[in-house]
DNA sequence: GGGGGCTATGGGGGG
DNA sequence: CATAGCCCCC
């Protein structure tokens, strides 16, 4: 056996769960407790005990875990590392169901349909069937066949399932079963997956064949652990049950996780699974880690007061023996604009103090469209940033037309694909023939290229529709002769699209281009990694059908960026996982954080908290939160209280920051907020803001705007002209307003949105 | 029957 | 603020 120093660097609860490594195991590890250090090292230490590495299963919920996971292992015990299958549950299925979906009617090279082909797909489905599409939303609609899904509800028993069938039913659409059993048949029939599929085709692949495969894989994956197990769906848990329980099985399955932090109940996690594996697997074995080595005293005493306002939670508490730091800053901003600008500046102020770099700095916020106004103010301040998530590269109108061609050069079959790009660039097949050639599929449930090549002699655009089908017979060709490659260089050039974005030479069309050859690259690099790792499921990658599969599922957060020193912005969900010495979690406000989508149920409200939970325990040291008193949304302004989250913190953690005065910093319009009071009092101050009737606002001419008028402002309600100074285009009205804490405001004529009333 | 421009509509978190 | 669908022109 080798060195096993690693065991020093371990508290005892966290030995004691490395060290055990016959039957089953549960980890609940509170944030910061140094869970991943367990989940590593217990891998270390199987293989340090003769387990061979391609015989250990970990499964994750994102890439970067998984590569994390496997960097961390490898330093303890080499490049065996490799060959551990450590990956996300997608990722590991997919690369499975590669080799083994013949078995279950798909091709090898199926395609996967990301949310936006299972969306499009639905809204066909509903166009077919002459549906309503205000009624038959089409998210309500996947969001109800993703639940089926997950929870192993096949078409057929859906349409026997009395309580869903009535719920339909009341949510008038009735006609959802039959929608769900067409989606999945034109899924198959277009030889495609979606992320669903991926964890369900897999559960049938082990189901159906229990000989051939599921016990192949039984005995493949002697040791199967589960990170953020809380996460997990009914599916999910089904399949690993399928590979651990079984006669004879060794119950060697080591789940790790923490209720408290259970954020995706959105798609189907459940923490039943939790209670269910103690009841399956009776012998477990349980620790708990609920020392904390990441935050100082306010944080996670902070943290602990938080959560409390759970009714549903397994008992536990996080402690820390590192007394001190500092209190957590609450910020209050009359804008989201202002807010930008107050966390920017605070930014600047905690880098002087304390001696911050860029990546000791994390910006959380609840929804991605919050990212802009950050970005405005660090750019303002020539500070570094990467925002992670939102428009993801591989979401780019370009780059999902590229990958559109290598999607059919690999799978003609591929419906959304092919509708998406066969007429681009123009070629001359329009909507019209689209919709002939669709129908004619649809009647002989054959895919649109089948219909292609049939339909083509016999029609009008005959011309137009053979050239396309010979330009994606060509590019097949070329797949079977050239590596990724040169295959994607032939696509590009040989579909037009290069030449398209070349004539366009405005500033999105040469950014356009340089992303087209930013993909490039990464087939190239793709191609050319000369890391050789010879099994069944590895061998055949390099592959333009293996690339493929490698990008559909991957996502912003896996690019590492070529500048280092950046500050961080992000969502909460993305951030879990993630630490950073300071941290500004913003946007803290009714309807935003707790989400307005959110708030119905009391589950919804526990899951932001949850949420909000986990935002504030990636802080290290320093933890700033903030709200906006008013804020652009959907096009509007809207005023919210402040979240009720900061009311549940407890008021010894926190330090109210009075608003500091910058008067030169220019660049906003709005005043600095003066002196802040506790939070309970804004709530009533603000309760009396009158929300505006933005649809009927108009802003006056300034000429209007004169001493003695009565006028309304969007963002400061109503008020009183009580002065004009300055000479055209610098007049300056000071206006009282009626409404807001400090009512007194000089604004810039040449700006302002003032109606006069009356 | 195809192409281009305009209007209306919807808007969360992620593999 | 982005995308889909619609209308009008070629």
């Amino acid at each position: 056996m080798s060195n096993t120093s690693y065991l020093n660097e371990l508290n005892d609860v966290q030995r004691q769960a490395v060290s055990h490594i016959h039957g089953p195991l549960m980890v609940i590890a509170g944030p910061g407790s140094g869970k991943t250090r367990v989940l590593t090292y217990r891998i270390a230490h199987l293989i340090n005990n003769d387990v061979q590495p391609y015989r250990i299963l970990a499964l994750t919920f994102t890439n970067k875990a998984a590569r994390e996971m496997k960097e961390r292992i490898e330093r303890v015990v080499g490049p065996a590392a490799n060959k551990v299958w450590a990956g996300t549950f997608h990722s590991v299925f997919a690369r499975i169901l590669r080799v083994e979906a013949p078995k279950i009617g798909y091709p090898g090279d199926f395609t996967i349909y990301d949310r936006d082909d299972s969306k499009s797909l639905v809204n066909d489905i509903i166009k077919n069937l002459r549906l309503d599409k205000k009624v038959y939303n089409a998210n309500a609609l996947l969001s109800r066949i993703s639940s089926a899904k997950s929870n192993l509800i096949t078409p057929q028993l859906y349409a026997q399932d009395a309580e869903l069938m009535s719920y339909d039913k009341m949510q008038k659409r009735p006609m959802t079963h039959e929608i769900y059993k067409r989606y999945v048949n034109r899924c198959f029939n277009a030889g495609a997956m979606d992320f669903d599929d991926l964890l369900l085709q897999m559960f049938r692949l082990l189901h159906k064949n229990p000989e051939e495969v599921r016990a192949k894989y039984q005995r493949m994956f002697e040791y199967v652990l589960v990170d953020e197990f809380q996460d997990t769906n009914y599916l999910q848990y089904r399949i690993i049950k399928l590979l651990v329980d079984y006669e004879g099985s060794p119950y060697n399955i080591c789940i790790v996780g923490d209720d408290a932090q259970s954020i995706y109940s959105f798609r189907g996690a459940t923490i039943e699974n939790i209670f269910q594996f103690e009841n399956d697997f009776p012998e477990v074995a349980v620790y708990k880690l609920e020392q904390n080595y990441r935050s100082t005293e306010h944080i996670v005493k902070a943290a602990n007061e938080v959560i409390t306002f759970n009714k549903k939670q397994i008992k536990k508490e996080i402690w820390t023996d590192t007394p001190g730091g500092n209190k957590i800053k609450v910020m209050r901003a009359i804008s989201d604009s202002e807010e930008g600008r107050i966390v920017s500046n605070a930014i600047i102020e905690y880098k002087n103090r304390y001696h911050l770099a860029n990546s000791d700095i994390a910006i959380l916020y609840r929804t991605n469209a919050q990212s802009r106004v950050f970005e405005e103010h660090l750019r303002r301040n020539d500070l570094k940033y990467k925002i992670y998530g939102g428009l993801s590269f591989y979401q780019r109108k370009e780059i999902k037309d590229v990958l559109a061609y290598v999607r059919l050069t690999v799978n003609p079959r591929d419906d959304e694909a092919l509708r998406r790009v066969i007429n681009y660039p123009r070629r001359g097949i329009g909507k019209t023939t689209l919709d002939k050639l669709a129908e004619y599929a649809r009647e002989k449930e054959i895919s649109m290229w089948h219909a292609l090549v049939e339909v083509a002699p016999g029609v009008r655009s005959r011309k137009q529709m053979e050239e396309f089908i010979e330009l994606i017979k060509s590019l097949r060709q070329k797949n079977q002769m050239s590596n990724a490659y040169e295959t994607v260089l032939y696509i590009v050039n040989k579909t037009g699209i290069y030449e398209h974005l070349r004539s366009d030479n405005s500033i999105e069309g040469i950014s356009r281009l340089e992303n087209i050859n930013a993909l490039m690259d990464g087939v190239k690099d793709f191609v050319e990694q000369d890391e050789v790792i010879e099994d069944e499921f590895t061998s055949m990658d390099r592959s333009l059908s293996g690339w493929l599969q490698n990008v559909a599922l991957l996502t912003d957060l896996d690019n590492d960026p070529d500048e280092k020193d950046f500050i961080t912005l992000m969502t909460t969900h993305s951030a879990k996982g993630l630490e950073f010495p300071a941290v500004f979690v913003v946007g803290l406000e009714e309807n935003l954080f707790p989400s307005f989508m959110s708030m119905g149920t009391s589950e919804e409200v526990e899951e932001e908290r949850r949420l909000f939970y986990v935002a504030i325990t990636r802080a290290q040291q320093y933890l700033s939160l903030s709200y906006a008193a008013s804020r652009y949304q959907f096009g509007q302004i809207r005023f919210n209280d402040p979240s009720r989250f900061l009311e549940e913190l407890g008021d010894e953690n926190l330090e109210t920051v009075e608003g500091r005065r910058h008067g030169s910093s220019g660049g906003s319009r709005f005043p600095e907020p003066k002196k802040i009071g506790g939070i309970k009092k804004l709530r009533q101050s603000r309760r009396a803001m009158p929300a505006i009737d933005v649809a009927n606002f108009s802003p006056s001419p300034t000429e209007k705007i004169i001493e003695g008028a009565e006028v309304l402002h969007l963002k400061f309600g109503k008020g009183k002209v009580v002065k004009i100074d300055g000479a055209r285009d610098n007049r300056v009205a000071t206006i009282e307003f009626e409404n807001i804490d400090d009512p007194t405001r000089r604004i810039m004529l040449r700006f302002a949105k003032l109606q006069v009333l009356g």
